[in-house]
DNA sequence: CTTGATATTTAGAACCATTCCAATTGGCTG
DNA sequence: CAGCCAATTGGAATGGTTCTAAATATCAAG
C-alpha cells in the first residue's frame, strides 16, 4: 500500500533521505558520491571544488547543507581536529583517526570490538556514552 | 652562575615560564590562576571574565596570548569539541573528556595506562602517535 | 498534466572565535 | 638610567560556518 516510489527515489542514498522524510536531489547525490569516491576526509570547501564539474551551478551553502543531511542520516561523519574546518568521512565502521602533522593528512584506523570496550570501561557508574572520538597526532611514516 | 632570579620569579609558573625564555607577568600569573581555581573548562571569554575582577583593564587578546603561552609550556591544556570555542584545563594526567549534552559541562576521566597501552596498540607499523584525544559525548546523570 | 503545498537551493550578509597588526608599555641588563 | 626586547593592548582582519529571504524544484493529489 506504500505508495509507488517516485522514478527518482532509488539508490541507497534516496532510501535512506527517503526514510528520514527528506528529499533525493542531484546535489545531495553528487555531494555523497563525491566523498564516496575519494575518501581523503575533505573539507566542505574541498567537496565544494570536487563537486561542481559535475554541478557546475552549486553554491557553497549548499554543500553545507548536503554536508549536514548526511551527516544526520548516519551517511557520512564529520570529523573534527583542533578547530579546523569539519572534514567528512564516509566510513560507517568504529574508528579512529590518525593526523599527520607532517603532511596534514587524515587516516582511518579500524577500531577492533575488544579495544571499543576497554575504552568505554574507563566511564565511571552513571556515564552513558553514546559516541566515542578518539584521535591521535604524529607522524606516519611512509606506506612502503 | 646563574644569573640570580629577579625577585617576581618565584612559584612553579616562574619557574616554568623561565625555562622557556619567558617571563612571568601579572596577567599571565591571573589567567593560570583562574584556570587553577575553577577546573571546569572554561573558554577564552570566560577566562576573560574571570579575570578581570583582578587585572580590570586586561584585554582578550592578552587572555589569547596567555592561554596559549600556558599551553606551550604544557601547564595547561586545550581542549576542543566539535568546532565549539577551545577550553582550558589545567589537568595534566592522561585523561580522557565526557561532554555531557544535556548540559553542556565538560568532565575529565582519568585513563588507566593499561588502557591508553590498548588504545596504542591499535596502530599499524608505521604510525608514530604524540598524543591521543579521546572525547566521549553522552549524558551524565547527576553525581549523587 | 496542472496545481498547490512544502523542501531545497541560492547568493550574500552576518556571525563567532581567533589571529594579526602596529603602537605602547613594561621589565631586566648593562 | 638607558636601551633593548618581551609582553600587552585595541582594533582590524580572517576563516569557517550559519543565517536570511527570495527563487526554484519536487512531490502528491486531482
Amino acid at each position: 500500500m506504500a505508495s509507488r516510489p517516485s522514478t527518482t527515489l532509488s539508490g541507497p542514498l534516496a532510501r535512506r533521505l527517503a526514510d528520514s522524510g527528506l528529499r533525493a536531489t542531484p546535489q545531495r547525490e553528487v555531494v555523497y558520491d563525491v566523498l564516496l569516491k575519494k575518501r581523503d576526509h575533505p573539507t566542505a570547501e574541498e567537496v565544494f571544488a570536487r563537486v561542481k564539474p559535475a554541478l557546475a551551478g552549486i553554491s557553497l551553502a549548499t554543500v553545507y547543507n548536503c554536508l549536514e543531511t548526511l551527516v544526520q542520516c548516519d551517511l557520512v561523519r564529520a570529523v573534527n581536529f583542533e578547530r579546523g574546518p569539519t572534514r567528512y568521512c564516509p566510513n560507517l565502521r568504529p574508528h579512529a583517526h590518525f593526523h599527520d602533522d607532517a603532511t596534514g593528512a587524515t587516516h582511518d584506523i579500524d577500531l577492533p570490538p575488544a579495544v571499543l570496550t576497554k575504552i568505554k570501561s574507563v566511564l565511571p557508574a552513571g556515564y552513558e556514552a553514546n559516541a566515542v572520538e578518539i584521535t591521535f597526532r604524529g607522524k606516519a611514516k611512509s606506506a612502503r
